[in-house]
DNA sequence: CCAAATCCCTGCGTGC
DNA sequence: TGCACGCAGGGATTTG
């Protein structure tokens, strides 16, 4: 379930093994993900050389020359491989991108929620329109204290559920969401519009260490998602709350047991004891 | 206008 | 062994 350190890890091995690789053809095995795979459209976009491979919250860009642009998101079980000439395709591989050398860059996604899109920027911008409506990226400078607490006060909700809009801060899903309000010592289920300046001082600070740490750990593997190499994302392992209901609590001293709750039909995982 | 519910989809674990 | 069922959830859409 990639969130922003998966997509990031994914964004860094991309744009270290194919930046400058020459886009020769794409083949669609498989016509449908969120939306309708169009053949003659990707194929247009993505050919010739690649000039890079950005992110913005959990899209993946893959830049072209005349300002094309090759938008993938990873739903929840869509990956990439980079394949040498001898390796197979397998079940789920919805698109194949024939490179010069004979390597190929395959997308593959069981549960289909993805998206491969073209697109073409327009003069001057620096991502699709598509992505206009996205709020700041959380490791930015934009994503700070007072910008947290001024749109705190239009929430009628609880905190979680309202960090994982994508309009307010992108890139924070299911995971880094309860990780980071654990650490935060504040309660999921805490109104978001009683939160102090404080605590959103706090929570800025621990939503940016908790997505830092995980990037640095190669994100977080649950099941499916794996680094470009197939090695398992190492974050898994400092996971203080998702997953471990019914465990104690981790907190020195707690004598809290980890709970598990469903908000805006999510799993939430919290102590009831240390936050508040 | 906002929030909760629903849908999309397959793989996996569980219980009978 | 096999089948039914529940669950996982990002994001678009629908419903309340």
């Amino acid at each position: 379930m990639p969130e922003l350190p998966e997509v990031e890890t994914i964004r860094r091995a991309l744009h270290e093994s194919l930046c400058g690789a020459f886009f020769q053809r794409v083949e669609v095995l498989a016509p449908c993900l969120r939306e309708p795979l169009l053949a003659s459209a990707l194929q247009a976009c993505a050919h010739g050389r690649l000039l890079g491979v950005r992110r913005r919250a959990k899209y993946l860009l893959l830049d072209f020359p005349a300002r094309r642009c090759l938008l993938a998101h990873l739903g929840m079980t869509g990956s990439f491989r980079v394949l040498s000439v001898k390796e197979p395709l397998v079940t789920h591989d919805h698109a194949v991108f024939f490179l010069s050398g004979g390597k190929r860059l395959v997308y593959n996604d069981p549960r289909r929620f993805g998206l491969l899109r073209a697109c073409v920027l327009e003069y001057g911008q620096s991502y699709p329109d598509d992505l206009a409506a996205l709020g700041p990226e959380p490791l930015e400078p934009a994503f700070r204290a007072a910008y947290l607490y001024e749109r705190l006060r239009r929430c009628k909700g609880p905190v979680k559920p309202f960090l994982m809009k994508q309009e307010v801060v992108v890139g924070v899903g299911n995971i880094y969401a309860s990780e980071s309000l654990f650490r935060s010592r504040i309660s999921p289920q805490r109104p978001g519009k009683d939160l102090t300046r404080a605590e959103c001082a706090l929570l800025v600070r621990t939503i940016r260490a908790v997505l830092a740490e995980s990037i640095a750990q190669g994100g977080t593997t649950i099941s499916d998602y794996r680094q470009p190499d197939g090695s398992e994302g190492k974050f898994a392992l400092r996971l203080r709350v998702y997953g471990r209901d019914g465990e104690s609590c981790v907190r020195g001293g707690c004598p809290g047991v980890v709970q598990r709750t469903v908000q805006g039909g999510r799993s939430t995982f919290f102590c009831p004891r240390c936050q508040h």
